[in-house]
DNA sequence: GATGAAAGAAATCCATT
DNA sequence: AATGGATTTCTTTCATC
């Protein structure tokens, strides 16, 4: 599966630093030439390792203030349940992130709204409309310390 | 700040899908021409909208297994005992997000670690070894539901 | 502000080692 | 597997509307 070599988890690195690096200082970078530089990536792409390049978008200058952790318990936790509700959620711009937790076997959610009424129209239109919920718990964030999705290579 | 128009918002939107989208089928889709297309994405960028352009990486082929929500209490909340706790976690890799949260004005932080050893090893050399620390809680995912970037624009 | 064209830079492919 | 060069494609700038 993941037999990466020193050479690819470098241009894994840098990738995750700068998408849109030019093969050339990539190539660079990892002390390659950019043809090889350039299979690699393109076989780190086809096999799944790197899914997808984005563009990543200021939260505040889109008017997203608000961003909340909701800790959702379900009143069954058969497979078909699960399924129904990971569903409902995976369709919601709303929801960034979600997490089958151990333990209590219950969710955790991380949502973003533009103020607080638009989370409560989040939550009396799309959430506690969905079948088979125990409860649910909200959290706010005050402020965003870190936000990285580059993971450790 | 964010007079953002409904141009402005689309380009958004498939930069956020596809960070590497050429700029004629980026124009292409939002009705506009190469040159007015590419003028609003650098502006885009000047202005702090587009923040960054990112490969996104799979976890698992990473060998990253493990994800733990960690709730922080600090000892005394005195505004430089967060600025030093939020510089130190800052600075770790495996911590890819934290929030302070409302409440009891704790911190929320996701991890990745390899597994449960060197998760240990990251508490052991690192969290733990941190000053003014009154409680730390562990949480783990099973697996990951959903994880998007993309704001809903 | 938008347009189209033109110059420069980068991605991509291929023959060679 | 890596290299260097050739080709194609995209980015970026500029004059014009």
């Amino acid at each position: 599966m993941s037999d990466l070599d020193a050479i690819d988890r470098k241009i894994l690195g840098h990738l995750q630093a700068d998408g849109r690096i030019t093969m050339q200082e990539l190539a660079g970078k990892v002390g390659l030439s950019v043809s090889p530089c350039h299979r690699r990536v393109k076989l780190l792409e086809e096999r799944g390792v790197i899914t997808r390049y984005i563009a990543s978008v200021d939260q505040k200058a889109l008017g997203l203030h608000v961003s909340v952790f909701i800790s959702i318990k379900l009143a069954r936790q058969k497979e078909e349940d699960l399924k129904r509700f990971e569903k409902a959620i995976s369709a919601w711009p709303e929801v960034l992130e979600c997490y089958l937790m151990t333990g209590n076997r219950d969710y955790l959610l991380r949502v973003v709204a533009a103020d607080l009424s638009s989370y409560e129209a989040f939550l009396k239109t799309k959430l506690t409309r969905l079948d088979g919920i125990a409860s649910i718990e909200s959290s706010f964030a005050l402020s965003q310390v870190k936000y990285s999705i580059a993971l450790p290579v």
